[in-house]
DNA sequence: CCATATCGGGG
DNA sequence: GTGTACGATATGG
């Protein structure tokens, strides 16, 4: 029987015949399109009886059940029974398989109300879901599949009855990506209507792809450009050319948002079929608080999604407009043209609509590069979860989590605890957690500072101290109870875990400690950018457990885990503070997983010493690493917000290097000058030791200031607009500047940069804010910069160091005053 | 103050 | 489709 190997991507089912059949769609390792068809899998579900309850007799009673619910025949087609994983107690479970996946709603609530049925269990894992884990698929990877040519009619280079499908090698595909973008009519602005307005460009980028589509004619150089006679011919073009291409990925810049469902409103509107499912099915919406598009075989990634829900946390930006994105991840941006005016150039047939095409083009190349530089972390996630990787671009941490969970149960013969119900989402809601320790820094100067952390403390935690809910206050013998180290008496001594046998999660997190260990290994030896992107993916998997243990829709839900995993990170952090007195070091700071200390004029050694004493009494995964040692460092009194006190430090360690953490220069609006003369009386100060160098360094800035010959793109302030101009209740200079921009014909809209320079006069500051293009050099402001700018951003360093700028620069002021007179 | 609604992204 | 989510912020009672 012929054999093929195949990358799977996607997969659905359809009944036939009251039997379900699972079609999985891929990229055959020879190039063409397949589909592998396979009817031999059977839903199923289990029941746990309730204590004295005959298996024997219940399965005798159960088996053979059918009932013919509509058109459906729902029939129970085998019972038996197996030792399963309970919430953490080994017991007979019994298996019930049904004819097709309806049948498992229905029995799963006639036997819910059974009185000798004491749980139905994994009775919600969707049907295509439970097949790839059961049959131990792993899209995106390596498979073969041994059968004959079906004879159905799919749009794929092959249709393979499967007789056995197996994974090969964990070897992943390189998936061939297609991004697309439109530009819609939009007279009223940003106020996007698609019921009434058209798509009037649509372009498509891939590898052996360039193409604007657009129904207006106009002279033009780009070859890439393809004229058609109307948005249904533009439509029509588009099926096509993705049709054509035929890209394993489809991803668009909040497709599942915007694009997708725009295009289909539009379709349906000149009734043209979006049939671009590999089995000939059009593509297909999912409302809801967020809507997904998806088409069958071809997968549909929302780029945007993915990059704002898996990897936003490690970026810098905290706006996740194609913009920002593409700056931080590519170094590039999107093109600068006002899209306020495109209906006006497109009821004109202006020449500008050549540039509108240039950037709908631009923007589909930055989703594509955005879509290929972050597709390893993709491949590593589904790798993982073993989703395909529709689902897996679009999960939260949480799913993430309940994923992995959920498919490592299987291999440990675990069940899956059901979801909660809504009055159980209800009372988790009104608990919340004790959280970190953290011990404030006195604000001062310091010298010989040494900073340990502990490496992924709270995975660590749930490996080390075996929690997990099966572990929790039950089954164990006394002296095998481990009471969680909480402040509170009652509660230390109504909480503990069992030490005696790893449990499920502290197993699961113990292997992803372990394994990304192992690859961080390999890269110390050799790069690669998919090993970087596998310990990324663990990593990241690790740190959402404790999370997950705590949000309130998690399956392994426990309120006393999620709990027990904070006390005992307050725990060890208070234990590595004490430790550190007792041997004669001064703790200066301290938050959840770091301890900063001062050596005291002890030697480093000593330091490195006592670590490895705290180390030696730390349970086997746990390890408190030494970060770094600064010769001097400075911590300054932080501004109280809502949340407690902001930490603002910055460290110099023995090679120079500045370490700077919360002050305003690494912020953005600010001027340069401000941010510069901050961080030179920072460097003096630290590496200098020189407080009256720091003040001169000050005053000469000043002075420079007040003579105006600070260059002005050392004045200039640039803010991002995070909202309409309009919307903006309390008017700031940049708001000013912006209208500014707005009335000069610039565009301006949420995301734009803002450039100003505050000029003199007497009006209130947003009056005096200027363009950079309206002023020269004599223009702006010196006393905005010296007691708006640069004197706050040095202010709390001086006052570390016991001096007080303002009245030194005053000073000087005074007496150059004095001098004039 | 707490509960409920809206937004995010996109043109 | 063996289904529907999240978290921050603004607004209203």
């Amino acid at each position: 029987m012929p054999k093929i190997q195949f990358y799977p991507l996607d997969a659905t089912y359809r009944v036939k015949a009251d039997k379900p059949v699972i079609y999985i769609f891929g990229r055959a390792a020879d190039g063409k399109t397949i589909t592998v068809v396979d009817d031999s899998f059977k839903p199923y579900f289990w029941v746990i009886l309730e204590q004295g309850e005959d298996p024997a007799a219940f399965m005798k009673s159960v088996n053979g059940m059918s009932e013919k619910v509509k058109d459906d025949v729902l029939t129970i087609i085998n019972a038996d029974k197996h030792k399963k994983d309970y919430l953490g107690d080994e017991v007979e479970a019994i298996r019930i398989t049904v004819n097709q996946p309806k049948a498992v709603v229905h029995f799963r609530d006639v036997f819910r109300n059974k009185s000798e049925v004491k749980d139905v269990m994994e009775a919600d894992i969707l049907f295509v879901r439970r097949y790839l884990i059961d049959n131990r698929i792993v899209p995106a990877t390596l498979h073969e599949v041994e059968g004959e040519q079906a004879k159905e009619n799919f749009r794929t280079g092959y249709v393979i009855k499967a007789e056995s499908i197996a994974q090969i090698s964990d070897d992943s595909i390189e998936p061939k990506i297609l991004a697309f973008d439109i530009e819609t009519y939009n007279p009223e602005g940003k106020n996007v209507d698609s019921e009434r307005h058209p798509i009037v460009m649509l372009s498509l980028y891939g590898k052996d792809m360039k193409k604007v589509i657009t129904w207006k004619k106009f002279p033009t150089k780009h070859d890439y450009i393809e004229f058609v006679d109307g948005e249904a011919d533009l439509l029509t073009a588009f099926k096509e050319a993705v049709d054509h291409y035929r890209p394993d990925v489809i991803v668009g810049y909040f497709s599942d948002g915007f694009d997708f469902p725009y295009i289909k409103t539009r379709a349906e509107k000149y009734k043209i079929r979006l049939d671009l499912g590999w089995d000939g099915s059009e593509i297909r919406t999912s409302k809801g608080a967020s809507p997904t598009v998806s088409s069958t075989g071809m997968v549909h990634i929302d780029i945007y999604r993915f990059i704002k829900f898996i990897l936003g946390g490690s970026l810098k930006t905290d706006r996740y407009d194609l913009t920002s994105v593409s700056s931080e991840l590519l170094g590039d941006k999107k093109t600068g043209v006002d899209l306020d005016k495109l209906a006006e150039a497109w009821d004109n047939s202006s020449d500008l609509l050549d540039e509108y095409c240039e950037y709908n083009l631009h923007d589909s190349f930055l989703t594509y590069s955005l879509c290929e530089k972050v597709m390893p972390n993709i491949i590593e996630l589904v790798k993982i979860v073993s989703l395909p990787l529709f689902e897996a671009s679009r999960m939260r941490f949480s799913q993430l989590v309940e994923n992995y969970l959920i498919r490592q149960a299987h291999a440990h013969n675990v069940l899956a605890p059901n979801k909660p119900t809504n009055d159980e989402v209800r009372s988790r809601l009104t608990r919340t957690f004790k959280g970190a320790f953290v011990f404030e820094p006195k604000p001062g100067l310091y010298e010989d500072i040494v900073v340990f952390d502990f490496r992924s403390l709270y995975p660590t935690i749930i490996a080390s101290h075996n929690i997990t809910p099966e572990n929790l206050n039950r089954n164990c013998p006394p002296e095998k109870r481990e009471h969680v180290p909480f402040e509170d008496e009652r509660r230390r001594k109504s909480v503990w875990f069992c030490k005696s046998r790893k449990k499920f999660i502290p197993r699961m997190i113990e292997e992803l400690i372990t394994r990304r260990m192992r690859i961080k290994e390999i890269i110390r030896k050799k790069k690669d950018k998919m090993l970087e992107a596998r310990a990324y993916s663990l990593k990241i998997l690790a740190n959402a457990f404790y999370g997950y243990l705590g949000f309130y829709a998690s399956r392994w839900y426990s309120f006393d885990c999620a709990d027990s995993v904070t006390a005992w990170g307050r725990h060890y952090i208070h234990q590595s503070i004490e430790g550190a007195r007792k041997k004669g070091f001064t703790v200066i700071y301290s938050d959840t997983d770091s301890v900063f200390f001062t050596l005291e004029g002890k030697d480093k050694k000593e330091a490195l010493s006592f670590v490895e004493g705290i180390n030696n009494e730390l349970p086997e995964l746990m390890e408190l690493e030494f970060e770094g040692f600064y010769p001097r460092g400075i911590f300054v009194g932080a501004k109280l917000t809502g949340f407690g006190a902001k930490k603002k430090y910055a460290l110099l360690d023995e090679h120079g290097k500045m370490t700077v953490k919360g002050f305003e220069v690494v912020r953005r609006n600010w001027s340069l000058i401000a941010k510069e003369t901050q961080e030179e009386v920072l460097r003096i100060v630290l590496e200098e030791n020189d407080v009256d160098k720091a003040e001169e360094y000050v005053q000469d800035v000043v002075k420079k200031l007040r003579q105006n010959s600070i260059d002005l793109a050392k004045v200039k302030i640039s803010t991002q607009l995070t909202k309409d101009i309009s919307s903006y209740e309390a008017e700031g200079p940049h708001v000013a500047a912006a209208k500014r921009m707005e009335s000069k014909g610039l565009p301006v809209g949420p995301g734009s940069i803002i450039e100003y320079v505050i000029t003199g006069g007497k009006e209130k500051i947003r009056d005096r804010a200027r363009l950079l293009d309206e002023i020269s050099q004599d223009d702006y402001d010196p006393d905005y910069y010296v007691n708006n700018q640069v004197i706050p951003a040095v202010e709390r360093i001086f006052e570390v160091l016991g001096k007080d700028i303002k009245e030194t620069v005053a000073e000087k002021d005074q007496s150059k005053l004095g001098e004039f007179f």
